[in-house]
RNA sequence: GGAGAGAUGGCUGAGUUCGGUUGAAAGCGCUCGACUCGAAAUCGAGUAAGGGGAGUAAAAUCUCUUUCGUGGGUUCAAAUCCCACUCUCUCCGCCA
């Protein structure tokens, strides 16, 4: 959510950024009803001021009679109130909801672009592995090595979904111990293990709702939502809170399953682990103080780019445009590695800059100093990493001629000395 | 799931019978001052927060409003009365 006086007061600047976003937020009426809300308040605070003081005096008064005359004064002042504020309320509901469906503001280094190709490739890191050989897909790989079973996960649960076994589940696991390990000692963040169930208000706090309601799954009965990221239970541990001085910066780093019905991007990428409706990642979440927030977005680049580097996987890093940003980012850098079985680049990490936009939506905010007045905090949030693909990328990265896979060298005392996958394991 | 108890400021905890002088006693903590070479102890003063508006370069300051779990109701007036909900605790049942 971005700050309605930001709005109210320079309406066309704001047109502007969003016509770089390809946003249609109504920002006339959002104008329009902000004046209105606060002529009403003014007024209605006025009436509340007056009926509060005669009140009191009413309380010590004696004479029956002018008691009697100011009652009845104040029983109309009241009914007037009462109106009013039934008034102020239905335009506040009316001016917040419209608010959520505003996109955040892009910073003023991001790209102007329209899309996807507009994007920025910020650097290349690695050197693409030359095969003798043609580089098989993990699709190929995981069933003749039967640690992928596609079949039966369809089986279970339709598509989009499959069953990890034996060397192939156990990697996946080493990854996330290995990665969780790495950002807790080498890189100073604190584990969280979250709720994969929330309450609808967290998913609006991290700007999931109400726009993206059709990509999450929920409980028939209650207000209860899968996770579609740890960012979200994560972010939303200090919702409604005000962080005393000292606090902040917070680093949070969560291994959870996620869960996202794919709506947006039905048919595309069915092969394979790439995308399904459920899967596993590493993500860092940082709290922080606002002039803080770009210094420590590089760091969080920097903390998912390690990973990739430990596992001497080659990586881009891309900046997304204006037209390819998130609804709430202000900023997002894409880490993508290379897969060549898959021949593409594959987006294994998105890492964000949501400045006060989330931190308005969920109410996170923080005190710069004792008895200083809360400022909204800035939030920023990064895969570090996604499982599913980076298991494709060590599958397909590291595979020998005769279809083994040979582990990579940080991640063999996480599985129990392993060096390589072989058929049978 | 059944029965009961509870939710008040940074914390502990009164107030709820009989609605007004209670934005809230008392204590702890904290801040400032006195005493002291300094500290402790003691004494004195101050100390809830959110939002809006005025003011300022920014503060200071002034002012209105809201808040005693949440939402609604009764009333001129609600921490106090009524209704619904949420959460916490205890006991029972069930369970990984």
């Amino acid at each position: 959510m971005i700050d309605v006086k930001l709005i109210c007061d320079k309406p066309e600047l704001i047109k502007e950024a969003l016509l770089k976003l390809n946003s249609t937020a109504p920002v006339d009426e959002i104008v329009e009803l902000n004046t209105k809300r606060r002529e009403l308040t003014y007024e209605v605070e006025r009436l509340k001021e007056k009926k509060n003081s005669t009140s009191k005096e009413i309380g010590k008064m004696k004479d029956k009679e002018s008691r009697d005359k100011l009652i009845t004064e104040m029983r109309e002042v009241g009914d007037k109130i009462k109106e009013l504020d039934e008034e102020i309320k239905k335009i506040e509901e009316d001016l917040h909801e419209k608010l959520l469906w505003v996109p955040n503001l892009p910073h003023e280094s991001v790209p102007v672009g329209k899309g996807e190709e507009e994007n920025v490739v910020v650097k290349t890191v690695g050197e693409k592995r030359i095969f003798d050989f043609t580089p098989l897909p993990h699709w190929e790989l995981g069933e003749k090595l039967d640690i992928i079973d596609f079949e039966r996960g369809v089986k279970l649960s339709g598509t989009r979904f499959y069953v990890l076994k034996k060397a192939g589940s156990k990697l996946q696991r080493a990854l996330i111990n290995w990665m969780l390990d790495l950002h807790i000692d080498h890189h100073g963040y604190t584990e969280i293990y979250p709720p994969y169930m929330v309450k609808g208000e967290c998913l609006t706090g991290t700007g999931n709702l109400p726009k993206f309601g059709e990509n999450l799954y929920r409980d028939a009965e209650e207000d209860l939502w899968f996770i579609p990221t740890a960012e979200v239970p994560v972010t939303n541990l200090h919702r409604e809170e005000i962080l005393e001085p000292g606090t902040l910066p917070l680093n949070y780093v969560a291994y959870t399953a996620c869960f996202r019905r794919e709506k947006m991007s039905a048919g595309k990428d069915t092969r394979g682990i790439k995308r399904g409706h459920q899967f596993d990642k590493v993500e860092l979440v940082k709290v922080v103080e606002r002039e803080k927030s770009m210094e420590e977005l590089e760091k969080l680049i920097s903390h998912a780019e390690d990973i990739l580097k430990r596992l001497n996987l080659p990586y881009r890093l891309i900046k997304m445009c204006t037209g390819d940003l998130s609804f709430t980012a202000m900023i997002k850098y894409d880490l993508e590695v290379w897969s060549p079985g898959c021949d593409e680049w594959l987006e294994v990490s998105s890492c964000s800059n949501f400045g006060d936009f989330q931190a308005r939506r969920a109410n996170i905010r923080y005190r710069p100093e004792a008895k200083g007045k809360p400022l909204f905090a800035h939030t920023l949030n990064g895969s570090a990493l996604a499982l599913p693909r980076t298991v494709i990328a060590i599958m397909e990265n590291y595979q020998q001629p005769d279809g083994s896979i040979l582990i990579p060298e940080v991640l063999r005392s996480y599985m129990g000395g392993m060096e390589t996958i072989k058929g049978g394991i």
